[in-house]
DNA sequence: TGCTTCGTTTCATTATTTAAAATGACATTT
DNA sequence: AAATGTCATTTTAAATAATGAAACGAAGCA
């Protein structure tokens, strides 16, 4: 089993500040069906002294972390405070999806021995944005900054099937290859959607196979593809199954770490 | 109604755990120019000690709202974490206001293709508390949650305009800025109130104007403000006349959704 | 009026935070 | 190769700040 966010503190650990655990703790019972609470609901919940709960609330408080909703004398309610608003922002703006995906892509490489590829959108086109070679002697070696068409590879062909329609039909529009039947790529990229990865066999190399599966943010938007490829006669049985399924765990905790949850 | 409510609490009080929060004032330095910090610079910058604000970052990365990128042994790095994103999230679902304007917002910013923005007030300030951007080149990227005095800006100014005139005053007499000239502010909210909408000309930003209308909700109150800003040269003639006529359409628009009704 | 229920304050006690100094692990310089 | 410097982390006794039982005051209820 692996656990992709290993806490290496335990909560009696000398080296914190239990008022502050004590009080970021509180905010956790602010949630969606409970989102106003007392001072006394507080206090019982959390099993804390009233004046405790009461000085550590004032604190969040004062931070804008809460908002008081005084309506009279003693009848005072507390929510969550716009300062979260904004720091929730802040940390959606900094997420760089590569440094976060790296060492669960290198995970993956270790595991399977194939090339690991992280792949994006960008103006209708694929990105590989990163990657984590595999250790065999005949690999695939694929350049970080490739730009591919959305209708070619695994990771690319996923992608463009979690494309919001209207951007998927002008992507398709742009398909001029003679060989390609965009009916056919349409039933393709519903198919993907529906059994949740992408496979492509000799589409961005001959003789390679690739396997995608989606990564999701926080607002549940597919923000990129994992794909494992490499020889294709490496992805084939079993072996197949094993990559699969181990991908698809990878591109959960990826997800998970970009603050995927699943409610 | 616009609620209204000054804050209640001095840093120095006694009724609040100072440990709270020192912790919670280290994350606001983690903006958008400086998303990193390691343990030495914040200590620094805080002017803690090192074992404190060590402490202090710990128990933040225990309780997630910090993430910690350890690449050696003496090489920390200290960004936020993804519960602020979760939290952001929990605060965006609680203002109602939100979900029912998100769409028109939408529709307004595809068809003017500028920055749109919803304003509130609290604690006697303005608060952003959603966006749409435009997809321009040059375009203006204001953070969701960020402060701003009722006076400077249209959305602010139109919200200051329609406060009950205690509250008004009230903030007012804050207005100690000395090229501010109080009875030339009453003059303008009087102005806006009469003729229903805000302009500003580089007050948010040198080179942006913005365009604000008032919503109102079931009760007749003005509960928020939507803003359309962008480049000032975008913000003339006839252009202007289109995007008044738009932003009226649409704060007329979300009013009704609120269940403003014209008897 | 008396009783209860809140949020808030008080204050003696004590547990927790504090910060100087030391440590150990690495990197850079001599 | 030894010495120095730099960093995160741990230790320590000292001091401060958190604690929580009790009390307070304001409001609602009977």
């Amino acid at each position: 089993m692996v656990s992709f966010s290993l806490l290496n503190h335990r909560e009696g650990d000398i080296k914190m500040n239990q008022s502050v655990i004590k009080a970021l703790k509180l905010l956790d019972y602010f949630t969606e069906d409970t989102p106003e609470w007392t001072l006394k609901e507080i206090a019982i919940r959390a099993e804390l002294p009233k004046p405790t709960a009461y000085r550590l609330l004032t604190s969040l408080e004062y931070c804008g972390f809460l908002r008081k909703i005084k309506q009279s004398e003693h009848d005072s309610r507390y929510q969550l405070g716009v300062k979260l608003l904004e720091l929730g922002h802040r940390v959606a703006d900094q997420i760089e999806i590569r440094k976060i995906a790296k060492p669960f892509m290198e995970q993956l490489g270790e595991r399977l021995n194939e090339a690991i590829h992280l792949v994006t959108v960008e103006g209708g086109q694929a990105i590989y944005i990163d990657k984590v070679d595999s250790h065999r002697a005949l690999r695939l070696c694929t350049k970080v900054g490739k730009r591919s068409p959305l209708y070619s590879g695994s990771g690319p062909k996923l992608l463009l099937a979690h494309l919001q329609e209207d951007e998927q039909a002008t992507v398709l529009q742009t398909i001029s290859h003679p060989f390609i039947d965009s009916s056919r790529v349409k039933a393709e990229l519903k198919l993907i959607k529906e059994q949740g990865f992408a496979l492509s066999e000799g589409e961005q190399d001959v003789d390679t196979t690739g396997v995608s599966y989606p990564i999701y943010d926080y607002q549940h938007s597919v923000v990129a593809a994992i794909a494992v490829s490499g020889l294709t006669s490496r992805f084939e049985g079993d072996n197949l199954l094993r990559i699969q399924e181990e991908t698809r765990k990878t591109a959960q905790q990826i997800s998970s770490a970009l603050g995927y949850q699943i409610n």
